[in-house]
DNA sequence: TCCTTTAGTTACTATATAGTGCCTACTTCT
DNA sequence: AGAAGTAGGCACTATATAGTAACTAAAGGA
């Protein structure tokens, strides 16, 4: 006889919910459309990920709204216009992604240099330069 | 008829490729105990984390090997003996997540002060002094 | 002879959730 | 009259994976 599942319990550890909230498939890449290119309309976020889903989208909006991590401003026009854009949470979260984004990108050149001897550094470091 | 699924796309960037690693349940946990406990065996975190299981904590460890985040040390002794430890990118790491944590702290206690006016802030903020 | 110890392995199941396709409201344009 | 455009909602399904329980090797000790 099987015991009820119980959820894992270091979700309790407040480092580890914001993990789980980034986490979701789409979601930092949601997050660094609104930095890098300021508020945008539902539409224009779907435009730019053209293999995700109204479904999924509308979920990650909504997931990120309740966390606090981004704003929905609700137009009630015909047809409706939503803009999402990111709160000052989300910006203090930024910083840190970075350095998150600084590490990936070493260790995504780091491997490339071990599986592929003789492949220069220098591209993609430059492209973390700007 | 439904089409065949295919897995989300954003796993391409190296952010994520990371982030998806740390994410899994116990994950961080594991590493936050070998890098503020130095070396342990099998026995020894199962023993610090009492509701995980010896599969999922095998498979966590393997995870994280493969990843390159902690060194696997065998020796076949009977019984054996395994000591898992942190590797140099694992460090690089925690840097990182040490802010990530920081941000997790101030949001939890800025959340309780919401829900609880009257709340103070010290206790929370003086756990992580020390 | 059986028990203990360590570090797992194997087989199975339950469940969360990403993904699919189809549907809606309301107005303006053709 | 019909289409287009915006921002989703709804019902369903497939799948990855966390979890449970039972089992293993090999030697030493009571």
């Amino acid at each position: 006889m099987l015991m009820p599942r119980r959820r894992p319990t270091s979700a309790q550890c407040p480092m580890d919910t914001i993990l789980r909230r980034l986490m979701g498939p789409w979601t930092t890449y949601i997050l660094w459309l609104l930095y890098s290119e300021g508020p945008l309309r539902f539409g224009a976020i779907k435009a730019k990920m053209p293999d995700i889903s109204s479904k999924v989208l509308t979920d990650r909006l909504r997931d990120l709204e309740s966390y606090g991590l981004i704003n929905r401003d609700y137009r009630p026009s015909i047809p409706p216009s939503v803009t999402y854009s990111m709160t000052a949470r989300a910006n203090e979260l930024h910083e840190v992604l970075e350095g998150l984004n600084m590490i990936a990108l070493k260790w995504a050149n780091e491997d490339a240099i071990n599986q592929d001897q003789e492949h220069p550094m220098m591209e993609i470091m430059a492209e973390t330069q700007n």
